[in-house]
DNA sequence: GATAGATAGTGATATAATGAACAATAAAAA
DNA sequence: TTTTTATTGTTCATTATATCACTATCTATC
């Protein structure tokens, strides 16, 4: 097996590509050079080559890409040719938010469960998927084959939570409690920090003072 | 000036640190080394080390760091030492979620006024904040001296919301809509994009294929 | 066809971030 | 006091990432 390092900023530039592409599809644009990609996201042609190097050929040199071929080959890439069964706990603004939102079915990410203490929440449904109280997690989780947890709760009991979706069997979590959570090294943990974004803000507001 | 460069990963990390050590800080612990503060945020002793070293020398060999000054000192590094007043455009779903958060009063984001273009949501009171019609946002940005601006319309309208933004003279934006923004270079611009980061993870379970 | 112009792919180079090692130094123990 | 122990601050080496400059190759035109 090839274990190639793949720097995350490149993954991460990619799904900015695949969208930008899905804007530039959209408009019936056939082809686009490096050049015009990294225009609309904001890199140098360059990175966008060596991004896309990592992962064969698709352009034509003298000509560019083909936007659809180069749009399904990055989704491809990135994992998103399949659908993903995902499971979020915590239903409280955040996780009400993340629930309808469309755009994570868009890229095929499907909310095949939802999961809160809170009794009065447990009874009801959301777009069609049923509210149920933490005991079922385990459970209904292994059933489906899910693969991703999303944890919406708030921070003291973001653990356990973390600790059940492992039992049950997720390969991977979006973790968007304010804590720092202890997973196995097998499950790949990506932690949302909304606060943090505010402060590299204000941080590079002031940063003359350095 | 002197234009030392601080990694954008420091930042983020010392943002971490704070909150870690508000943490032990409320268990009454007094002093801390590097290596327990790596255990506890999950990066290396070195690593901490290093990121202080920028901003200058807090411990004592030997000793530690004293928990309550440490977090002084990176909460003033941070510029988390004032509050500061933030703006939020489009009061759907993540927008509510927002702006109902504590946890950003707590670090001394205000969220000082809210706009939207539906009219049934622009007569609204969100935490004693009127909601208001797009039309006063220049004005009363203006007039608050805002300095922060939050992005949750949807992807069509953030670079209109952006620009008036601008134009009333906010220093940072924080952009949850999944679109690539222009804004003049003086402006401090985030991108907070939530599919991205479950992409990364699907990209990293099949990881292996690479 | 041959030639010009455009643009992808890539190896070399520069820059940045991390990690490891260690000298400096403060406190505690002898 | 002196010695030992702990732990910082900092240097140096290593690794990772980004940039640059060049070569290969495609299309269109003469
Ligand atoms: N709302 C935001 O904008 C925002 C921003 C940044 C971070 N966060 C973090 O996201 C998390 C959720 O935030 P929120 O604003 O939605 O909070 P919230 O209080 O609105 O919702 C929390 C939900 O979790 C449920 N819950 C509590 N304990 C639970 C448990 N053990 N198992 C299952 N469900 C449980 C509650 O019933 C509630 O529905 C928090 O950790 C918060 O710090 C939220
Ligand atoms: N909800 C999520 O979990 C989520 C996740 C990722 C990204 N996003 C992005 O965040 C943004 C908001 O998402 P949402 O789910 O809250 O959408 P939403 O449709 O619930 O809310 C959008 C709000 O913006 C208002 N609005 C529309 N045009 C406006 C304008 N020109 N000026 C001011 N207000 C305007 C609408 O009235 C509505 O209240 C979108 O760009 C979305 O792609 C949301």
């Amino acid at each position: 097996m090839k274990t190639l390092k793949i720097p995350e900023a490149t993954i991460i530039r990619l799904s900015v590509y695949s969208r930008y592409l899905t804007e530039v599809d959209r408009k019936g644009i056939v082809t686009i050079s490096s050049g015009e990609i990294a225009e609309g996201v904001g890199v140098s042609p360059a990175q966008v080559r060596k991004d896309l190097a990592y992962f064969g050929e698709f352009g034509t040199r003298g000509v560019g890409y083909n936007v659809k071929d180069l749009r399904r080959h990055i989704l491809k890439i990135l994992g998103l040719s399949v659908d993903w069964s995902v499971t979020l706990v915590g239903l409280g603004n955040l996780g009400l938010a993340l629930t309808t939102y469309k755009g994570f079915r868009e890229r095929g990410f499907i909310i095949t469960s939802i999961f809160d203490t809170d009794p009065g929440k447990a009874a009801t449904k959301i777009n069609g998927v049923d509210v149920m109280p933490l005991e079922r997690l385990v459970e209904v989780v292994k059933q489906n084959r899910t693969q991703i947890g999303i944890i919406t709760v708030p921070a003291a009991a973001a653990q356990d939570i973390a600790d059940m979706m492992v039992k049950a069997g997720v390969q991977a979590i979006l973790n968007f409690a304010p804590v720092v959570l202890n997973v196995p090294a097998e499950i790949e943990l990506r932690n949302v920090d909304l606060a943090v974004n505010l402060e590299v803000l204000t941080f590079n507001i002031g940063a003359q003072r350095f």
